[in-house]
DNA sequence: CGCTCTTTTGAAGTTCTTCAATTTTAGTGG
DNA sequence: CCACTAAAATTGAAGAACTTCAAAAGAGCG
């Protein structure tokens, strides 16, 4: 957890969404949640954003940024996952990250997109003008704090990846990624391992899943199928998996010998 | 060019030094330059924000900055080059950047640095607590404005390395490289190209080319070799290439067929 | 000038990919 | 609800790209 992070929580300590997500309940003590830009801000602040943004929602499949297209918006996910990518016009592909609830879309980005977007389920997001944005960092201050802390923390996961792609093997790749999700998912970056036999659900299919991890999906699927044979993991359907032994999957991704 | 870079260096069009760095001569109007945080600020501002520098001078190969030891502080590069990379405990290493003149180091952390930092030359930084950081971050709104415009622009480097790293090929990865360490150098992020026969100074050994692209030394040798047969590149030495052709060498790196 | 370290080049080996076939899953209509 | 179809995933076998191992050439330094 960033400590810019921390300040920005401590100051306002509020747990109004942006806009009516459901729940907000495990909002203030979830690390990854607190990522949205929600805890940033005061009620009274929140009203005025809110009235700044424009709430869509968007079936599965939809491709509503464009790697190259000029950057007018920033978007924050309410609900529902999205794949950000870049790609070669080849169409090989590289899905440099996801956003889920409470993610802010559109920091990579100078005048132009340098990824595109597409949801990956029904999809709900408040859409906000990029000089609406700067605007409102003169009127409050720890709205750019708060990005600032999102940029900090998406550049670590950023280089994470990047180890992950240009040094690990197939194996470790996938070990690195179910662990990661889990953290997401579950315990939301307590840095902890997930206790044995949590179970993960995967919105991602295994073309998604490969092209996250620089691999091609028979790697993918022969990957899983050696972790499943050695007893680490557990599939019981295609977007599910259990992590039977946590720590041994930690071994792999980290290559602890 | 960022929208919030152009904000702050309107704001601030000023080219006083950090420290009493060689001419600035070029700062004002170069894409990677204004990236540091000299041009964020006005000269009353840079007085404070001195102040609260530490100067220091490092000879080379000296590991300043350690994966997982407490983040205390941001640096600023003045002159020399910093490797910054990421190692699994089996000796293999992935480099996430380099940092040189105007670069700022440290905001790939939370609490702990993600990344180590290790000159590769002689090296002068400046070094700020974080601490103090963020409390100059009250006085200085523009600082902050400067850091998250930063941020993001690294953000967008980082994912096009996720795409290198996750998806091309030997080949497609080594004209990539030259051709962005071309606009360092050189006409820093127009997004033009060089133009033909311009000198690459690479300070970088194969061994940190390799660990930087994701390959091994000798593969990173055999690709070279191969543009210089195909007389695309030359390689006067080893700390020199010459790109002869550098559409050729864009239509490699960006797959264009 | 000779030593060492880095780089280049060659040959064999490994991992991952590509191509192909089979199995499983999901969606649709009877 | 089940059968049928199309798409996705798994598994196998062959091929390619990159790595590893090994040796030679080149660069740097006392």
């Amino acid at each position: 957890m960033s400590s810019f992070g921390k300040i920005a929580s401590l100051r306002h300590p509020v747990a109004i969404n942006l806009a009516d997500r459901p729940s907000a309940s495990a909002c203030e003590d979830c690390g990854a949640r607190h990522l949205g830009l929600c805890d940033a801000l005061s009620d009274e602040e929140l009203v005025f954003l809110s009235s700044a943004a424009h709430r869509m929602t968007l079936p599965t499949g939809r491709l509503f940024l464009e790697e190259g297209d000029a950057a007018q918006f920033f978007y924050n996910v309410n609900s529902g996952t999205v794949r950000l990518f870049k790609a070669l016009p080849d169409g090989r592909r590289q899905i440099t990250g996801f956003a889920g609830p409470g993610h802010f879309i559109g920091l990579a980005a100078t005048d132009m997109n340098v990824v595109s977007a597409e949801t990956m389920e029904p999809v709900q997001l408040c859409r906000f003008s990029r000089a609406g944005m700067r605007a409102m960092f003169e009127e409050y201050p720890a709205l750019e704090r708060k990005l600032l802390d999102v940029a900090m923390h998406e550049l670590v996961l950023s280089q994470q990846q990047m180890l992950l792609l240009g040094r690990k093997t197939a194996l470790e790749r996938i070990a690195s990624f179910l662990l990661s999700w889990a953290q997401r998912q579950e315990n939301c970056n307590t840095g902890k391992l997930p206790r044995p036999n949590a179970k993960l659900t995967l919105p991602l299919s295994r073309t998604d899943l490969a092209d996250y991890l620089g691999l091609t999906i028979e790697t993918v699927s022969r990957s899983l199928s050696a972790l499943k044979k050695e007893g680490l993991i557990e599939i019981p359907n295609i977007h599910e998996v259990v992590l039977l032994r946590p720590q041994a999957l930690e071994n792999i991704a980290e290559a602890a010998n």
